[in-house]
DNA sequence: ATAAAAGTAGACCGTTTTGTCTACATTTTT
DNA sequence: AAAAATGTAGACAAAACGGTCTACTTTTAT
């Protein structure tokens, strides 16, 4: 049965760990220790070891999804959807965010850097969440403005590998802010 | 003797395996029997994985800061060094640029992602790296304007992260191009 | 109730991992 | 020229890797 609550605790437990740790240094029976799930278990539900991570990018990309159109609900205008988003942005960063975990960066950037291969289905699924979110920021803004959309999707992920990389700054924040709404004029 | 070619050469390949395929997906023996060199010679260079890694980073670093350098000379505003950076990247993205090899997003980033440990010594030479371009780019604007300087930073990184994992997009080059120089008024 | 099906546990397998060791070649010093 | 030090080669080792297999338990369907 797929949804089998092992399965779901093998997505969780990989998810968290993958996360955390990145992916080629977490093995299989890392996951199954914590987990407390047999190996012959996992082999049951997934395929191999990147078949548990493509579903952990799906749950992932749910959550993040769910979070981010909670986060941009009820703007009233571009203005205060651009302030919305850095502002959930700098709560991720400062580990505020409980539905997203501890921050450690984008796990899809983390998961591209670990993948050379462009054209295997878990680089595919990072290029997809990417491609997503971009979608509910167009959607959410008012007028139609690409420019603004690219922008605000480029700054975002700049902060993103800021504040992993670098540490956060609450400055970076405040100036994405500032400049894009400086744009809006 | 520190200055060996076998030395060198083993940096050299380490770095480009690395950089093209993850630190994690590379075995040391792959290193060796791409560069030639035997194991117990590896290890009378360097004490672990993690020591050639620490190497490659530091060719790398040095590498990319005499390109960047290169790239922003002869700029004769601040509005010219923008455009200089940004069109250098693009180069950098469209594989256009030998010295820095095919472009697989920023080496420093991508092993930030891989190293969980924000302690150790691997993590402290990403940051110092991302520590020195910032400063390179302050000391080649004119006035002095930290907003600007941590906006074309984070804006860089975006730039890098996205061409990486959704593919170049020259059009993001320009956005960036043009809102940034639209600060400077 | 019983039979079929699905789930579970963990020993096991071949490969690959990082790193060591012995034996030999080359260079440097005296 | 001889001796000491350094560099090189590749077999080797212990551990960890992803993944398979056999035996057993639990759930589901009739």
């Amino acid at each position: 049965m797929n949804m089998s609550k092992k399965r779901q605790l093998l997505i969780d437990t990989a998810l968290t760990l993958f996360y955390k740790q990145g992916i080629h240094a977490i093995g299989i029976n890392e996951i199954l220790t914590t987990s407390g799930v047999a190996k012959r278990t996992l082999y049951s539900h997934f395929a191999s070891k990147d078949a548990l991570l493509e579903a952990a990018l799906e749950t992932r990309h749910n959550t993040f999804m769910a979070w981010l159109n909670d986060k941009l609900d009820g703007a009233n205008s571009d203005q205060h959807t651009i302030e919305l988003l850095f502002n959930a942005l700098a709560s991720w960063f400062t580990h505020n965010e409980p539905k997203l975990g501890d921050f450690r960066g984008c796990f899809f950037i983390n998961t591209s850097a670990e993948f050379s291969d462009t054209q295997c289905n878990i680089y595919a699924l990072c290029q997809q969440h990417k491609a997503e979110v971009k979608t509910v920021i167009e959607n959410k803004l008012q007028g139609n403005n690409p420019l603004l959309v690219d922008l605000i999707c480029i700054m975002k992920e700049g902060a993103i590998v800021s504040a992993q990389v670098s540490g956060y700054n609450p400055k970076h924040i405040e100036s994405c802010i500032t400049a894009l709404q400086g744009m809006l004029d």
